[in-house]
DNA sequence: TACAGTAGAGAACGAGCGTTCTCCACGGCA
DNA sequence: TGCCGTGGAGAACGCTCGTTCTCTACTGTA
């Protein structure tokens, strides 16, 4: 039925949902299915029935964020009025997300760090969500008739970032970041 | 008796190596104190009279895997002749260890991924480390002169490289990285 | 030879996990 | 009203974990 239908896929956003914030906040071997079905407000019955399994529902959370978070960030980018700007706004993007609380860094680097050795499926979307943000910026700065080690250095300057930015509980690193990624757009143009 | 204490210490090496292999190659949580026991050739009993239980032990793996990787990339800092070659032996550090079969990229930043969020000791471990590396590049850099922002971005540089290197499994990030590091240097001249 | 103390092997324990199953309350329909 | 099927609550299951305990074999000593 088409009611039915429409239900499941909101109970599916919930639990969706719950489970990016308590696997993220948490890494996913602290969050036992148990208390993601507490936090979803939905049964154990009906949260197996939409999810093959607790490894599905990783891997369906992390895709999930990875579209979310390039959505969020092409805000920042498509804000900014030159070229050069769009580039840098990525770091704009990742010095307010450091501001909200319990900020973790990198879900995917994470995840990677957790769950790459032992399951092949987390690691196919970490490697996917890498390839797509380096791709992102090597675009943007081929738009602005950069070589290509230009965006290299900045995915790098990005990524060392975002590790850092929950490291150290500080926005400091993207500003660092951000700054270093000027500099290198100036001395190459 | 000495005897028996100097035997202790040689078996506490035996299992702390064990640990850091296994802990880093498969991620804390995936590895069991039997399996450890194994791997290490020990008794549970004796393994727990060495150590307070497993948090200690990640902790105790930790403290000396930052030891262990300062010392060895102080060999490759010391090799280098100009000030500038030094800063950049780092990255070739990087490129030399990822080379190894199983290299999963930062431990202190997969430990802090995997347990952070549920072991103040192992965050604390974590922070020392970062600061100890962000200290070390920093004082390079200082040595030639050059403003502490050009550390920052090296630093920045060689965490986003580190992890990097190992979700693409190639140490082109690596070369990448230094590359970057080269230029940064370069301009700032 | 008899004995005390140590240490190894691994059984045992309690807790927690992911997953499945049982039970029951409630809905639409004849 | 009586029936059937869906879905929720949560008990149950099987497994694995970290940790402790028991038993046994062995060593050095009198």
């Amino acid at each position: 039925m088409t009611a039915t239908t429409s239900g499941d896929t909101e109970t599916r956003e919930r639990v969706l949902q719950a489970a990016d914030r308590l696997f993220y906040a948490k890494s996913a071997h602290a969050v036992g299915m148990d208390e993601l079905r507490a936090e979803a407000g939905v049964s154990l019955k009906k949260l197996y029935s939409l999810f093959d399994g607790k490894e599905a529902l990783v891997e369906e959370v992390l895709r999930r964020r990875e579209e979310a978070i390039t959505a969020e960030t092409m805000k920042y980018v498509l804000r900014a009025s030159t070229p050069e700007e769009q580039i840098l706004a990525v770091f704009d993007w990742m010095a307010d997300s450091s501001g909200t609380t319990d900020f973790r860094g990198c879900a995917f680097i994470n995840s990677y760090a957790e769950l790459g050795p032992s399951s092949d499926r987390v690691t196919a979307v970490v490697r996917h969500q890498k390839t797509g943000v380096r791709g992102a910026i090597a675009a943007m700065v081929a738009a602005t008739g950069r070589p290509e080690w230009v965006a290299d250095s900045i995915f790098l300057l990005f990524e060392g970032a975002m590790t850092n930015t929950a490291i150290t509980v500080s926005s400091e690193p993207a500003r660092q970041a951000r700054k270093a990624a000027r500099f290198l757009l100036d001395k190459t143009a």
